[in-house]
Parts: structure tokens; sequence; C-alpha cells
RNA sequence: GCCGCUUUAGCUCAGCUGGUAGAGCAACGCAUUCGUAAUGCGUAGGUCGCGUGUUCGAGUCACGCAAGCGGCACCA
């Protein structure tokens, strides 16, 4: 007797051996059998062909389960490629893995799919669901699986089994009569993948993720339980498009890039002022911290970042230039080795540190064309970059503090879902691994000290030292990487720091390199994503207008906005000769946090009448009072409190 | 850097199989002085990304380059 666990908790034993199909005909109505998806076995996912075993405990995966989406995604990506060779017999199929909202396939084939082919395919997907092809599983002796393919012309497909750990099954998946190499599990029939599904692009990538490798094309999918949950997908999308900040960017008024700075930004007066905002907090916060600012050359002599390392790793990506006497210099792409000049200018004692240096430094870095993006990822960029020089015993302590701060201010943006990722030595790296040992085991010691939790990039670290990388989820999900900490116990030797030690012999000092926001530009970029556009009143640059109804209150309008810019508000007048309702949806699309609206009412009793973003209500109330509340909310730095805008 | 796509007025976009450019918004002018998301009328604005070629003739076709977009690779 087999025991199935039901999904209202009952239990029920059926007569051995029987398929997960004949349990499911047995003991669902019709209906509800004919949707059952897969078996859960002891909570591992199997094809319901599949003979029950005895002793487990067995479930059903129905299409409301978590399991499901998995599932669904899995076959519709098996299903892209069959409708692919369907249609173009010439391709030869690779890997077709889920991805977070859908599913991929790469393909091998001398003609690139166009955007027509991709609703030709996702036509013929359709056709092959409506077709119910049932699912028949196999497991296949390896060369025998190999010679199959290779006969086949599925040369990758081939390589791929070659490949597989030599205990490991070849299980082939039927579907209908087109079959791939899989570890499965997979839906009965193509009827159960359903019509949540749509293909969205098609993109280039490279055949096992390396760029010496054959460029494959890639079609992207998305996948859900039912068109339902497929639009609220598309729906999804279309709102994150519209926080885009590149279209925020221009809409706002805040910066611009063109043709001839290519990954560099043109910052107008607005997006100025907000960058230069997030610039004074930082320096508030690092003075607080016990952080001292210093300034560093941007042109320095190339044979200090052959010294620092920097030349050799990434002199491809420096601009670099010779001048007319013929002497090298680059352009910093970091400002490490200029902090490390500072520190060198004088012999410190050990009672001096840690010494905190910190600088909003201008890097420059030849990134690859195609990785330029909006602010998000540019070749001209502002760090909020510090480096700590500490002794051995202070590190794990500074460390700590490093991490607290971050997480602070992190929150004091909205960010509440931080993440860190630990990263350990890369393969191309400097310095012994002795100290590697070391430096590792410094970082990872300080972030247990946290007691914060935290995941592994293995072999991401920086050339010099292991790193930290806080990652923070914005307001639709997305993550971006900002900040970072790195140990380095390498370029201090390698730049010949020390400091005089207590026992009157001089000592190598550790170096924390940290940068909170990462990038300012990228950091400005986020912000705009995170609150599409609506900046909390402290970081808005403009944070009121002051618009008058007839040119009878220009007066008293310009008397307003001198009293709020007195009390230091950022304010603007609109005193055109225009319509009230008119003035309010320009200023209202700009993103202005308080339209204060005056008319002939108001500059009788110097009253004013507010307007916030995201409301359509407006509150009357004295200029007195209009101007505490407002400073009191920059002051506070408050998060938006207006609801999101219709 | 690699694969694909795109590039027409400040912005968003139209322009069929080649015959020498069009709309809306913005700008400017005039009228309008109006109570919370678009007042009306008018005017001006483009070496159609850059270059070379094919052609009697190129925004339209071909090739090269650049920038942007979507991915991949990269990210000190």
């Amino acid at each position: 007797m087999i025991t199935v666990r039901l999904p209202d908790g009952s239990v029920e034993e059926l007569a051995a051996p029987v398929t997960g199909t004949q349990a499911a005909e047995r003991l669902l109505n019709e209906n509800r059998a004919r949707e059952v998806l897969a078996l859960r076995v002891d909570g591992e996912v199997w094809d319901l062909d599949r003979e029950l075993p005895g002793g487990a405990d067995i479930s059903f995966v129905e299409r409301k389960d978590d399991e499901a989406l998995e599932l669904i995604r899995h076959d519709a990506a098996h299903l892209l490629a069959q409708a692919v060779q369907d249609l173009y017999p010439d391709t030869q199929v690779t890997i077709g893995p889920v991805i977070d909202d859908g599913f991929f396939y790469d393909f091998a084939r001398d003609e690139p799919f166009s955007i027509d082919d991709l609703g030709k395919i996702e036509q013929r997907m359709k056709e092959l669901v409506g077709e119910a092809l049932p699912t028949r599983r196999e497991v296949w002796a390896r060369d025998e699986a190999v010679a199959h393919f290779k006969a086949l012309g599925e040369h990758y497909k081939a390589e791929i089994i070659e490949d597989l750990p030599g205990d490991e099954d070849v299980r082939i998946y039927h579907h209908g009569d087109w079959h791939d190499l899989c570890r499965g599990p997979h839906l009965p029939t193509t009827r159960h993948i359903g019509k949540g599904f749509k293909l969205t692009k098609v993109a280039g990538a490279y055949w096992r993720g390396d760029h010496r490798n054959a460029m494959l094309q890639r079609i992207y999918g998305t996948a859900w339980r039912d068109p339902k949950e497929l639009k609220a997908y598309l729906k999804r999308l279309e709102e994150a498009e519209k926080r885009d900040h590149r279209k925020l960017g221009r809409e706002m008024d805040l910066f611009h890039v063109q043709e001839e700075g290519p990954g560099s930004i043109f910052w107008h007066p607005k997006g100025w002022t907000l960058f230069q905002n997030l610039i004074e907090y930082m320096r508030e916060r690092n003075t607080q911290a016990g952080y001292r600012e210093i300034n560093t050359p941007d042109v320095l002599d190339y044979a200090l970042w052959e010294r620092s390392g920097h030349a050799e790793k990434f002199g491809e990506n420096m601009f670099s230039t010779v001048t007319p006497d013929e002497r090298k210099f680059a352009l910093k792409p970091m400002n490490c080795p200029g902090h490390v000049q500072v520190y060198n200018a004088h012999l410190h004692s050990y009672r001096e540190l840690p010494m905190r240096l910190a600088e909003f430094g201008k890097v420059h870095r030849y990134e690859p064309s195609g990785a330029l993006h909006g602010m998000m990822r540019v070749r001209h960029f502002t760090q909020d970059d510090a480096h700590i020089f500490c002794t051995p015993d202070q590190l794990q302590e500074e460390c700590i503090k490093v991490v607290d701060l971050i997480l602070d201010i992190y929150r004091e943006f909205g960010f509440e879902d931080v993440h860190i990722k630990f990263s350990d030595r890369p393969e191309q790296r400097v310095g012994e691994d002795e100290v590697w040992d070391r430096s590792e085991a410094a970082l990872k010691a300080a972030l247990d000290a946290t007691g914060l939790p935290y995941g592994y990039n293995p072999g991401e670290g920086a050339f010099y030292g292991p790193k930290l990388e806080f990652v923070l989820r914005d307001a639709i999900g997305r993550d971006w990487q900002c900040g970072t900490l790195q140990v380095d116990f390498n370029l201090p030797d390698r730049l010949d720091a020390n400091y005089m030690g207590e026992d009157g012999v001089k000592h190598r000092p550790v170096m924390l390199h940290r940068a909170l926001f990462g990038s300012l530009e990228r950091f400005t970029g986020i912000l705009i994503e995170h609150h599409a556009g609506r900046m909390p009143l402290w970081l808005a640059p403009v944070q009121a207008v002051v618009a008058t109804i007839t040119s009878d209150a220009d007066a008293y309008a310009e008397d307003v906005a001198a009293t709020l810019r007195a009390a230091g508000l950022r304010v603007e007048t609109d005193l055109r000769n225009e319509k009230i309702g008119y003035k309010v949806r320009e200023h209202s699309n700009a993103k202005v946090p308080a339209v204060i609206v005056v008319g002939r009412q108001e500059a009788e009793d110097r009253s004013v009448a507010v307007r916030r973003l995201g409301s359509r209500a407006n509150t009357s109330m004295s200029l007195d009072e209009a101007a505490a509340s407002l400073i009191e909310e920059a002051r506070t730095r408050a998060a938006p409190t207006t609801a999101e805008a219709a």
C-alpha cells in the first residue's frame, strides 16, 4: 500500500504499483485530476507519470502551489526550443533555464532571430500547447546519448552530456516527438503550461558565459499561471519604465548626456542641487563618524599606478595620456594611491590611528561601451570614498563601525532591505596567500561580530583584498550594489605606508577602503527610480513653487518666496500669465514637492494654499505655519508622506 | 568589447515599394487676469546621427563609423 496526502490534509491509501497520474485520477475529482502538475515526494518534485515509492510522504503539486511557477517556466523553455526547431530546423539547442519571472533558451543559428520571428515562435508555442503533447521521460546510456545528439548535429547538447558528472543519469524528456536532455521534472503535457506566457526579447549571450566562446542567440520569455498573472507582470514592467531615471532626468530637467561625452553626465542646475545635497549629507555623516576630508589630484604619473598594481590589472581601462614633454599620466580610476600619498606625507605614530581620510573623488574609468547605462554605469563618476589606516588590532572594530554606518545611512534614505555579500580572493590578485588568509579572516570575523546575515560571492573580491558588497532593494524590488568595504594588506606594502609602533619600530598599517553611496551618480539614479522622481523634501532640488492665480498676487508671491528662502528652503516663483490649473500640472509633472498657490484672497490675509505632490487636496494655512512645517519636514529628513501618484 | 535593434524639430513620434519633410507638446508673439493636472489664435523652428557609395535623383537602398537601447561579457 502507498500512502498519499491530499491538499486538505487527509491521508489515503492506494494499492501499489500506482503512478502519480493514476493516483490523482483515483483520489481527486476528474477536473482537478486533469490539472495536477506534478508529484511531491518527500518535498522533492517528481514527474507525475512516475510510480509512487512506498514509505514516502506523497502529495500533488497543483497550479496554485509555489512549485508550479518553476515547472511552468521550465516547460515553457522546452516549448520554446521545440517551437524554434519546428520553424527553423537549422537551429541547435543549448540550455534553457528558469530565471526570475520567466525563462530563456540559448540557440546556435547563423541567421539572427528578428522581432517578427518572435511572434511566429510564440504562435507555434500556442499551437503546441493546444496539441497537449504528453511528456515522456527516459534514461539513456551516456555514450548513446552523446552519439545520438552528435548524429542530429546537436554539438552543444553532446558537449553538455559529455561534461555531466559521471554518476548522473542522462535523462531525456520527450514532448510529443521532440526531445531534449533535461534533469526534469516536467509537466504531464504541453497543455499544462497554459496561456500565461509571452516571449519578450532576443539578445546575444556567450556559450557557457565566456566571452571567448561563440555568441549564441538567447530568446527571453515570461511565464505565469494564467493570462491574468501575465498581464499583471506586464503592467509592472510598464510601471518600472515610468520610473526610469533617464526619462525622469529629462522630464525633471536634472541632467543630460550627449554623444561627445559617452558615459558622462551633463548636470543641469536641479540635478546638481540634488547631487550636492547628497554630498553635503555624506560630509556631515563622515565628520560625525571621525573622518577628515582631503582632496587629491585627478591626474597622476603612470608610474604610481604601476606601483599600486592598477596599471597591470586595469591599464586597458584607464584614460592615460602622454604630455608634450613625453611624460605618461593617467586620470585617476581610484582614489586609494592618492590617499596613501597623503598618509605618507608624515610618519605617523600608532597613537594617531585609526586615521580616516575621506574624499569625494572624481574618478574616470574607460568602461566597455556596452556596459554604459544612463547614470548607473558611467565612465566619469564621483565616489564618496574613504580609506581607514589602522593597526591590525583595530581592524575588526573599524569594519563594524563602517557596516553600522552604511546600514544607518541606507535606512535614512528609505532602504530597509539591504543584503551583504562577502567576496573572497579572485584568481587574478596581488599579494601572498597568507596575507589573503589574514585579511579574509579579519573581514569575516568583523562581519560575524555584527550578527547580520550575509551571503557569499566566491572569487569576487578586489585584486588587493576581500570585500563586502552592500546590495539594496528599491521600491519595486530591484537590487542595486552600492556600498563596499574592502580590507587591504597589499597596497600599504606596495606603496610603503608605515606607522611607528609602541615598540619604536616601523609597522605596516592595514588599509580599509570604503564607499557608502559607491558612485554618487549611480546613487542619484537609484534614488530617482526608488522614489519615481518624487524626492523627499530635504533632497528635492526645488522644494516649493509659489504660483500666482492672477497678477494681483505677484508682489505677495515674491514676499512668500523671500520668506521661505530666508528660512533656508529652495523656492521658485511662477508669476506667468497662465491658469492655475496649468501651473499646478506643470509643477506636478516636474515633481515639485509643494505648490504654494496664492491669489487675491491669500495676499489679503497673508495666508497660502499648499498643495503637496501626489495629493489632489490643498490646505490653507498662514504663511508662518506653512514655513514652519516645511522647515521641520526638511530638517528631519522625513520620508515622502504623500500617496503614490495616480 | 560581442549579438540584435534604434537614430527625422528642444521632447514624443508620422513619413507606402527612392522624387527633395509633417503632427502634437514645448518655444516665441498677441489676446485672455482666470482658484488647483493642458485658454484661444498666430509665428518660427530640421545639412532627416556622421561619412562614403549606388542612382538623373537618397530621410528612404548598400557599406563603414559613432551614439543610444535590450541582453551577454566586464565592473579596481
